[in-house]
DNA sequence: GCCGAGAGTTGACATTTATCAAGTGAATGC
DNA sequence: GCATTCACTTGATAAATGTCAACTCTCGGC
């Protein structure tokens, strides 16, 4: 079903170089909706018979396992998410939950997977794709497992700084309690975790944060491209 | 460089679909060589120029920051390792050391993307493999994330158990401070959590292990496909 | 303007995990 | 045979992190 968005879309590097007739019959096959706020889109474990493509909003990839939960990634516009389960055409193993008003395409997997084995340019740039993605979960895990907390807080400050252009004053772009789970660990400890970078020039006033120590803070973090650039 | 290991390798999943042409030309512009224990085969950060095959013996993955270091993966013949730097060019983000003597083919990062623009199925099959080890990685963030050492303990020995044909008595195939690393948890702890795992009926002598009473290790690990299931 | 809901914070405390130091035990080499 | 090495273990202690409960603050609805 085509779509305002369609150009949008296209432009994506999964799409910008496949045949038109190709990207046709993807987007002809697909569908838009809407979704409201802390809707389910996606349950782990469940067959995956869709490609999602963020149009606007946001979503929360996150998994559980015996009562706990973890948010694994926040999908922000426009962008693809569950490439992998798409196109080994296996499970899910995250789930996904709109966190605000979302406008989402979902493209039926068994023809990306069609369209995949006619379109060399396509197979390219989902090989592309899920190579990025891969380095960016191996990236994570040595966040994870080589740094403290309050370590894991300072690099994903200074991302977000980066992301935000650089300046010493930026915005968190998401609540602190998901910003907890998605550095793995607990809101309260979140909250400590600010106030122990108060040493290095980080003040925080709501989601606003304001680094008075460039230097200081870098220092403390030692940010490193093979784990903290995107 | 043709060897007497290019039928095993010509199985692998990454190649077996493959114009033999194309193999040919792989195998061709590789070469193989022997490493003795403990030499570092790659360096994090440096220039991915060559896809390998460990064909005998054991490469540790890991990664370093700021004086720490962690174990990401042990891989075992026969198989490929860092096919994703391969595939973007980009550089390596763990390092690998061998654990043992080792014979490992090494082929040109180039000769793989070159061979991949032209053969749509080997395209395929690299697609397949880096969806899988995306998919690995991301059950490992679970593991790390959502659950305590001793139930990751608790699970990596059922699923070890499970490589080595189920019975009740099997032998870890791994040093135990590599077990540790691996799992995100230092050599000490390791070694309580074995005695923390006595009351559900493990019993540990040297690296062979025995499970007594396997339902009362599987109802407090709660093994789960979406995490365990490789 | 008041109220309620929910995110965020704080403090006290428990648990988990790491660190340091000392020891055991088995394999290796001279 | 004995010393050495190194993985592994153990105990004491410290540090990091989680849990629980209470509280603050803000925002939106009425």
């Amino acid at each position: 079903m085509p779509d305002s968005y369609s150009q949008d879309i296209r432009d994506l590097h999964l799409f910008s170089e496949m045949e038109d007739q190709h990207f046709q019959s993807l987007i002809r096959a697909a569908y838009v909706q809407n979704f409201p706020p802390q809707i389910e889109l996606i349950t782990e474990g469940d067959p995956s018979d869709f490609l999602h493509v963020l149009l606007t909003g946001s979503v929360d990839l996150f998994s559980s396992w015996n009562d706990r939960e973890t948010s694994m990634a926040t999908v922000r516009p426009i962008s693809t998410f569950i490439l992998a389960a798409t196109v080994r055409d296996a499970p899910y193993l995250m789930s996904a939950r709109t966190i605000e008003k979302s406008r989402i395409m979902l493209i039926p997997s068994q023809n990306v997977r069609e369209v995949f084995d006619q379109d060399g340019q396509f197979a390219r740039a989902i090989v592309d794709e899920l190579a990025q993605c891969y380095r960016g979960v191996i990236k994570n895990t040595k966040d994870l497992k080589l740094r403290t907390s309050l370590e894991r807080l300072a690099n994903y400050l200074l991302r977000q700084q980066a992301r935000c252009g650089g300046a010493p004053v930026f915005t968190l772009d998401t609540e602190k309690r998901r910003v907890a789970s998605v550095l793995g660990m607990t809101s309260e400890n979140l909250s400590r975790a600010f106030k122990g970078l108060r040493p290095y020039g980080v003040c925080v006033t709501g989601r606003q944060i304001t680094i008075t120590n460039q230097q200081d803070l870098e220092g403390f973090a030692k940010p490193n491209p093979l784990i903290d650039q995107r």
